[in-house]
Order: structure tokens, then sequence, then C-alpha cells
DNA sequence: TGCCGACGATTACACGCGTAAACGACGCTG
DNA sequence: CAGCGTCGTTTACGCGTGTAATCGTCGGCA
């Protein structure tokens, strides 16, 4: 169950609230995308054939909601990018992160709390 | 300067030893990847149209060499990916594979050491 | 009751990618 | 000096994706 690029903004939108009529996507989208409605319905089709949303009858509409969670996919991404990039390992990845300065005080002491609950 | 999934496999080829004709990375990849001699060939082509790798004539054949830096690579896959699906920050990517257990001893180890150098 | 508008479903189309085979030139070997 | 093998170059092709337009249907309003 692959998910394209456009097909998670549509994801995202559902995984944020659902169940949502095809209409309320558009809606959601039209702030931030500059999609025309028969883009998002493509998408919004495309995703139930893969099955990663499904849909319920409601009257006349459907209305859609996640199928695949959002912690699912986003552990898949992570990891693929992860063994990939950083052969699997997570440290790297912040270490690269580090070097190229790109960690705010709040990340450092979100980590640092992380790291002293992993101790204990 | 987009470089797909395969032909990331190649720049790997070509940031470990550079550099290297066509032949040698063929080579290299016979052990990890499926793929006939062509293909490779075709992936160099395009990396070479897309300016990621250079060639400098040697004789009858090329050598070929990354332009693409492998850290500017790194960098800009993983800023996506954190961007897309942790909101740009980092502590919330590594609190997720917290979460799912996937720190290695070594990785907290490491991470400790991290937080550590960057508090002085 | 007939037409219009709103939905979902179907169809479209160009482009990049994965995967490769075919082509063409050139130098070495017999 | 004529082939043959070896490179790089060109061409191929099906599939997913981004991006839509069009079609067909059904319910509500005039």
């Amino acid at each position: 169950m692959q998910i394209s690029e456009a097909e998670s903004v549509v994801m995202n939108v559902l995984w944020n609230r659902h169940p949502l009529a095809a209409d309320d996507v558009v809606a959601v989208l039209a702030g931030e995308q500059h999609w025309q409605e028969a883009t998002v319905k493509t998408l919004l089709n495309r995703l139930l054939g893969k099955g990663a949303i499904a849909a319920e009858k409601d009257g006349r509409r459907y209305l859609y909601r996640p199928v695949l969670a959002r912690e699912d996919y986003v552990a898949s991404e992570s990891t693929t990018l992860l063994d990939r990039l950083f052969d699997g390992r997570v440290a790297p990845l912040v270490q690269h992160f580090c070097e190229r300065r790109k960690l705010s005080k709040r990340d450092i002491a979100e980590l640092k709390r992380l790291i002293e609950d992993l101790e204990r």
C-alpha cells in the first residue's frame, strides 16, 4: 500500500478530522493547495482503491475516513529514509542535524528529556 | 536536481569511491542489485543529464564522479521528510522511534553524548 | 414531472521512473 | 585490413503520478 506524495496530503486532512465528505476535503485543501476539485476527487478515489481510506454512504454522498493509521504511515516513511540514508540508525541522523545547526533550543531540551527518560 | 531512488543507489557507489568507469559501477552493484548492465548505464546517463555527476574522458571511456555532494543530498532528503512528517523538528522524530522501541543501546549512548556536547 | 445541479465514476494525458534492448563508433586482434 | 567486442548513445515501453475534464446518475426544485 504505497501512498504518493499528493495522496498523503489528502490523508493528512482525513487524519486531522474524519469522517469527511469529498467536499469538506476540498474545502480544507482550498486553503493550502492550488488543486481543482476534480484533482482531490481523483486522489480520494485512488486512496480508496489502495485501501488507505474507506467510504461510508451518507445519503447521496460518501464520508471518508482513514484506514491506514498516520502512525503506521509515518513509521514506514521514516524507517525507509533512515535505512536509506543513515544505515537504519537514529543517532547518525540526529548528528547530521547537529552538524548543520538545525536543532532548535527546544529540540535540544526535548531530546535531553527523552534520553533521561530512557535511562530510567 | 531531483535524484530518483534508483539513481541514488548509483550515487552511493560513486560517493564511496570515485572516479569510476561505468564498468566498475556495474561491478560494484552486481553484488547488491539484480540490475542489468544496461540499466546501470541508463542511470549514469540520467545522472549526467541532471548534472549530479560529471564524466571525464579517460581514453576510450569515461570516468564518473559525483558533483552533488552526499551531504547535500542527505540534508535535502531528510529535511524534506522532517518537514512533511514532523513539522520540521527533530525531537518528535526521535520520540517517534523511542515509542516504537527502535533505538538501540548504541543509539541511546550516542544521543546522550551528542546532547552533552551540545550543552557545552 | 421534467430539468438542473451535485456527486461519484470514468477517462485523459503528459511526464518521470524502472528496466532494458538496439544502435553506432572505434580500437584491438587475427 | 576485416571482424568483433566494448563503450557510450538512443530508443523503448509499461506503470504510477499529478492534474484534470467529462460522463452518467439521482434527487430536489420549479
